[in-house]
DNA sequence: GTCCACATGTCTTATATAAGACATGTGGCC
DNA sequence: GGCCACATGTCTTATATAAGACATGTGGAC
């Protein structure tokens, strides 16, 4: 434990300590939805003051990979859980309340990762990649098409079967699926958002004409310590639904 | 100062600090740029520890109302200031280095507030904007289209020799002219993106063909306490550059 | 067996203390 | 006058303490 401010590479305590608890986090020493120890018994196991983990743990819970609940203890935050399922999806109905959508899954296969895409998996160009499409309907109409690839090497033994299982009996998000069966937690992700038309694959899955203005996504979602998980590209007819964003 | 847990409006006492600080801010008492008193000043003032300060400053600083500077003081953010000039501008180019862009204007007068604007503004619907209309140019290619409305009660004897004075030869952008000509500091905004088509209007400005895919993006900006301030929508042609969002 | 009071464990808020780092101004030395 | 050492003020990090709030389990009274 480097306490001395002088040295190259110095960090705070806390920070030490939220690295810790990361760790133990992305190792599965305490899976999502359970609780972690409480601040005493880190404070021990790290050999500093409660007060320092309070801190790392504060701003662990402001990145949303703990949640506090005063009383009960500190957890592991899960998208298995109503109320965050959907933070990443930020569409939003131009009129009346809010709604979520229902997945309709419409391929399922293997393939290879060319270089883009290699690149911002930080896999090997040529590794084996899943791709999955599908088709995110609200209110039974179709909004967004989505092709998705994940490294196949963190996905062993995946199946469409297992997906349509987890996604529409078990009415969970994809997220949670990574988080259930393959034991991969999705923190963070990033979104570049472009301008496109519809074309002759995404213009019939999203019954809209050719040519017709949609909203072009294309995100990497991450792990713990920024790691590449997820692949995706969205389609998004945005005649009903907006995009929104909040800047700070 | 409510300090019964048990009280039914009861608030940390961190969160009334806050609060106070944050009507300072509000009323002008210390400036865009300016120090704020020290975190011992504070407390003294407001009657608590110099702990509880640092706290409520701690979350000010996150929601960037303030910066600190160690060794020298804590001071109010500000547009008018190299580094976080373009905060709120999320484009980045596909290839290449970031760069800023040079704001053309072409229009500028005075309308009335229709309905959906009012509500956005929260003023009475046919109360007076000022209406903006300007070009963003990347590389000396244009790229951003926008239509810029604010109250014009906040925008007394505001002028396009003053707008173009401040943005083209003091190198400002729009909202370092708010704080520093007007004392009103941007802090926040809300942003509703949708897919578009360029128009009659918005293609020859941007030179693309009527009928290329742009991004339409609606903003809100706000000052203190989610005041809002000004209402932009923006038109923008994606295919050299992206919009770039981080979901946490 | 059921229900309530209480103890216990945990997070929440508030306060106090202190050593260190960083920036700046002041006074003295040359 | 120029330069340096030092004091001062400020933020930064770490630790300790304590009263309260919330959730849960336990044991006794009935």
């Amino acid at each position: 434990m480097k306490k001395d401010p002088a040295s190259a590479n110095f960090l705070p305590l806390y920070e030490q300590i939220k690295r810790l608890i990361t760790r133990g986090l992305a190792e599965g020493e305490w899976p999502p939805g359970e609780a972690i120890p409480s601040e005493m018994e880190l404070a021990r196991r790290y050999q500093v003051s409660q007060g320092t983990v309070r801190k790392a743990i504060d701003e662990l819970v402001k990145e949303n990979y703990l949640v506090r609940r005063q009383g009960k203890g500190t957890f592991v935050a899960t998208h298995a859980d109503d109320g965050t399922a959907y933070r990443f999806l930020h569409l939003f109905p131009l009129e009346g309340e809010r709604e979520y959508p229902h997945s309709r899954f419409i391929g399922f296969g293997r393939g290879k990762a060319d270089a883009p895409l290699a690149k911002r998996l930080s896999v090997r160009p040529g590794s084996g990649v899943v791709i999955l499409r599908r088709v995110l309907e609200f209110s039974g109409k179709p909004v967004v098409y989505d092709d998705i690839r994940l490294p196949v090497a963190l996905l062993k033994g995946i199946s469409s079967a297992m997906i349509e299982d987890h996604v529409n009996a078990h009415k969970g998000t994809l997220y949670s699926l990574y988080e259930t069966r393959y034991a991969i937690r999705i923190v963070s992700a990033q979104e570049r958002i472009c301008a496109a038309l519809a074309d002759e694959i995404s213009a019939p899955l999203l019954n809209v004409a050719i040519g017709s203005p949609l909203l072009c996504i294309e995100r990497v979602a991450f792990s713990y310590n920024l790691q590449p998980v997820e692949w995706r590209k969205s389609y998004i007819n945005t005649e009903n639904y907006y995009y929104f964003d909040e800047l700070n």
